[in-house]
Order: C-alpha cells, then structure tokens, then sequence
DNA sequence: TTCCAATATACGTTATTCCATATATAATGC
DNA sequence: GCATTATATATGGAATAACGTATATTGGAA
C-alpha cells in the first residue's frame, strides 16, 4: 500500500465520508451512502470504485445490492489511521449517519454465515 | 484541524517526504529538505508553506535559515496518523535520509534553552 | 420476455493542483 | 555600500482530478 496513493483516495470529501461511516456501519450499499451523503449514485458509485481498486474497500454482491465494508486485509497502519480518524471526528459524519438512520427501506443484509 | 485539508496535506510525494523526514529528524531545514529529496529550491520551499499555512507545521529562523518541525499543538488523532505512517513506512523515505546523512556543511542547531 | 431498481461506466467539461522559471526578500560577511 | 547564501513568492502553463449527464449492465419480479 503505497502511503502516497492510500492519502490521495482519503483527501476527498466524499470519499473519506464513505470510508468513515463504513467504518462505523460495517457494512453499506452504494443506495444508502446515496442517501446518507445526499448525493447523486454515479459520483458515490464512482468514487467506491476508485477505493476498490486502490484496496481500500472489498465489495460484495448480494442481489440487487452492492455492499462496501473496509478491505480486511488493510496494513495496520493505514487500519489504525481509518480508526483514529473515525474516532476523532465523529461530528465531521453526523449529517450523514443522520440522514442514514432516517432513510427508509434499508436493504436487509444477508450473512452467508448466520 | 479540518480531516479533509489534512489528507489533501498528505496526498503529495513531496509533502508527505518532507513530513516524515521532519517526523524522524525532529526539525529540518528548507536547504537540508531540498538536499534530502534531490529537488529544486522554489518547490520544497511552496510545499512547506503549504503544510505551515493549514498548521501541520511551525517554523522559526535561525540566521540565514528556517527551520520547520511539526507542529507540537496538532491534535492527537492527526499526530498518530503521522507516527503510524513514518514507523510503517520507513523504507519510503529511506533513499532522503541516506541523502541527507551524506550532505555536508548541514547547519548548526542553536536551541535557545540549551 | 418485459419492466424496474440498483449499480457501473463513458464522455466531455470544469476545477484544482502542480510545476518550472523568474524574481523578490532577508540575513550574513566583506 | 556590495556580494553571497537561504528562503519566499508570483506567474503562466501543464497535468490531474472531479463533475454532471447520459447510458450500459445486472438481478429480481411480474
């Protein structure tokens, strides 16, 4: 994970948004980081897929859903930055986790392993 | 400390190097960071003012030269980040130390409380 | 098959960032 | 005063990144 490229993907509104409020989620489709950022699908869509492919996020298939969570396989480092940076700002997300919990129609999730 | 403009700070090769090489050095100057990343003057000397301006680093002059260190009021999440990152990453900035260890005629460090 | 909802991508434009060069400022020593 | 060294800034151009719109793809349901 080249630091360079693992800052560019987190020196974006609307990227680091998503990272942050997957981080406290888990767990979230391209539908609900729509609504939570209230904001168009094509941009979100379009900036998830520049954090998938820079191994930020891994993203799963589930029906008509796609849902992003952080890359599992993340460095420690760059996994303790994502934490400190969630834990310290949780204000600079606020809006966001609101408009979500407002949202009605969540898709339910559906764990393989459950 | 706004996270955005901080990754924005980070999301540069010649920034970021800079701020590690100040990281592990604790105070460097602009001539001793232009030696370390083999680059021009105008250029390291724009990318500190950057880093100074959204408060990542403070600066004061000695004689003829200006010497940079972080900011010792930073908030702690955005320290972490920057220690996290050095310790992690120090095959990243390994060619600008061995630059800045062969540099002769480094200037001399007058601390005014020693 | 057809329709619909969710997601992804392509394309042209706009905005932002970075750069190299030239020049200005500041401190030191002669 | 002048020359030298270190640093800062201004400027115009080049490269990059982000955008909105339109459209393609995918999966589920009728």
């Amino acid at each position: 994970m080249n630091p360079v490229q693992f800052y560019k993907c987190l020196a974006d509104e609307t990227r680091l948004r998503c990272l942050m409020l997957i981080k406290c989620e888990e767990e979230l489709c391209v539908c609900e980081l729509t609504e939570a950022l209230q904001d168009i699908q094509p941009k979100i869509s379009r900036h998830l897929a520049q954090l998938r492919c820079c191994g930020l996020l891994i993203d799963r298939r589930q029906g008509q859903w796609v849902f992003y969570r952080i890359n599992p396989s993340l460095p420690d480092w760059a996994d303790t930055v994502l934490t400190q940076t969630a834990n310290a700002n949780e204000h600079f997300i606020a809006v966001n986790l609101k408009n979500l919990n407002r949202m009605g129609d969540r898709p339910e999730r559906a764990r393989p392993c459950c």
